[in-house]
RNA sequence: GGGUUGGUAGCUCAGUGGUAGAGCAGCGGCCUUUUAAGCCGUUGGUCGUGGGUUCAAAUCCCACCCGACCCA
């Protein structure tokens, strides 16, 4: 009954309507419960915690803000809890210290209400660090009840849609996002460290080009025409290396128009870097480099532990190894040595008998697309600790610069962690009649698909580049050790509820 | 799209054909150092939606909506 707690007035919930009392008791007081401003001088966490350091001393005044999370009552005193993103420090209400008035005002607040409050720090009897309450105002009263403050909120529909509910009610989901944040500034001061510049490029896109994905289709009213939102980054990046911007990359939201699982929300975000002068080898030290600096920084080790609700560790991933492998040399491991001296037919039956790949092998697919089914459902889930698959063959990636050791494979690699791609890298192609040839033939011969204004930039010369693009989203999901991609996104998407 | 599974009080959950329940929250009372406070009393429900079967449906049947997991 998520529609009971999130919408509408339905002023048959009793819980509602008694919160309402309160607020016309406290408007009948005179007191107007939605203030504009309050100036606390210290957190709730924080002045407990530096009352506990000795930083702040027995008696200290302070003025602290934040949302009742717990109330006691003991008739002539109370105790009620308040939160703030910094923590909790408990309050100390006397009704000998406040007045009857005052006191009377106090009994009105709910669980849920944001308070402002005045006092000084001391330790109760059972030595908990608490404000002795001097004055307080009311900051923001509640309308609606808060989840349960012991169980905290499980219903898995209402936590993604009103994700304020979830983190109001339970901390590991706080902290999850807390640490997201953390990732996403230690990957900025990474790349602003090694000279790379930020940038921000179009969003929505006349011909949405980088990738190959179904994109969402707008329509700018004033310009009369069709706009794409964007795929990926890469084709507007690359302008700039052409313009001078040697070192550049940018995070942000790509879209595509595909199906929603575990591991898909259509609406992602993508961290892609190009690198001059540098190729796909420069690129793998830089991503080992960022993913082993970022989890050194946000986690303080270079070993995630993925754990139970309950604590149990059930995955270790080790960022202090980054094994490279060859594409070949992983599909032999699972599908046999001698997988590749066979002939494709009978590679394709061994797929869809032997490795039962049925369901994953189209009637149409070529030969490399059947070993690519392999490698997508056998080889990559299993990469589990950090690898770089390289020498990927030229047909899985032909827009890519072949390998000048060896012309059937191409200078690309994906790096797997945690079953995941979580970064393709490349050395980038910057040869404009190669690039025009392979989108030429990409397009099919639609050339409104060829992103003809791309392909003039190249001609007016790009400098060779390594590039590499990061699944922010995946990448927090292995570093924060969740297992569905709705739990590293505030606001997943869901289906609109009828 | 298919399979499995779930939707019952504000929250967490029991309830498999016979009067809709518990804990917490709420409300009333007692209590001026409690902390999942305690004690006494008490309110609260279109049982996801719509049909059907039945004397009787939260429960059985059908359809639909929304979620989770797995598969495509």
């Amino acid at each position: 009954m998520w529609f009971a707690c999130g919408s509408g007035m339905e002023d048959t919930n009793s819980l509602i309507a008694q919160r309402r009392a309160n607020l016309a008791t406290l408007e009948a007081k005179g007191i107007h419960p939605f203030r504009n401003k309050f100036t606390p001088d210290s957190g709730c966490g924080e002045a407990r915690e530096k009352f506990e350091k000795g930083e702040l001393a027995e008696g200290h005044p302070v003025a602290i803000a934040g949302r009742i999370t717990a109330h006691r009552d003991m008739g002539k005193s109370q105790f009620v809890d308040l939160r703030d993103v910094t923590g909790r420090i408990q309050v100390y209400a006397q009704k000998a210290a406040l007045g009857d008035e005052a006191f009377e005002v106090f009994r009105c607040l709910d669980l849920a209400d944001f308070v402002g409050a005045r006092g000084t720090l001391f330790r109760t009897r059972t030595g908990e660090p608490s404000l002795k309450l001097e004055s307080f105002t009311v900051l923001g009263k509640a309308l609606r009840p808060p989840p349960a403050k012991w169980e905290g909120l499980a219903d898995t529909e209402i936590r993604y849609r009103q994700r304020y509910l979830d983190l109001m009610s339970n901390e590991d989901v706080k902290k999850t996002f807390l640490l997201r944040s953390s990732v996403i500034r230690e990957i900025r001061s990474f790349f602003h460290e090694r000279g790379y510049v930020e940038v921000e490029t179009p969003m929505m896109q006349g011909i949405p080009g980088g990738a190959a994905a179904q994109p969402f289709k707008t329509f700018h009213n004033a310009l009369g025409c069709e706009f794409y939102l964007r795929i990926a980054l890469e084709l507007y990046l690359k302008r700039l290396l052409v313009g001078g911007i040697d070192k550049v990359f940018e995070i942000g939201r790509n879209f595509r128009n595909e199906g929603l699982s575990r591991r898909h929300n259509p609406e992602f975000t993508m961290l892609e870097a190009y690198e001059s002068y540098g190729d796909y080898a420069t690129m793998m030290e830089t991503v080992e480099s960022l993913i082993r600096q970022v989890a050194r920084r946000v986690l303080g080790t270079e070993v995630i532990e993925h754990k139970t609700a309950e604590g149990q560790v059930y995955k270790t991933i080790d960022l202090t190894f980054w094994r490279r492998a060859r594409y070949k040399d992983l599909v032999r491991e699972k599908a046999g040595a001698d997988w590749f001296d066979v002939t494709p037919a009978e590679r394709r039956r061994r797929a869809i008998e032997d490795l039962k790949l049925a369901g994953d092998i189209a009637d149409g697919y070529e030969d490399f697309e059947v070993t690519g089914a392999v490698f997508e459902k056998l080889v990559e889930p299993t990469l589990i600790q950090p690898t770089f698959v390289t020498h990927l063959p030229k047909q899985l990636v032909p827009l890519a610069k072949l390998s000048p050791d060896d012309p059937t494979t191409v200078e690309v690699f994906e790096c797997c962690i945690n079953g995941q791609e979580i970064s393709p890298g490349y050395t980038e192609q910057n040869d404009p009649i190669a690039q025009r040839e392979a989108l030429e033939h990409q397009a099919g011969g639609e050339q409104q698909k060829l992103d003809e204004d791309f392909l003039v930039a190249l001609e007016h010369g790009m400098p060779p580049a390594g590039g590499i693009g990061i699944g922010i989203d995946r990448l927090c999901m292995m570093l924060l050790g969740q297992e569905s991609i709705r739990d590293v996104i505030l606001f997943p998407q869901l289906k609109p509820k009828g």
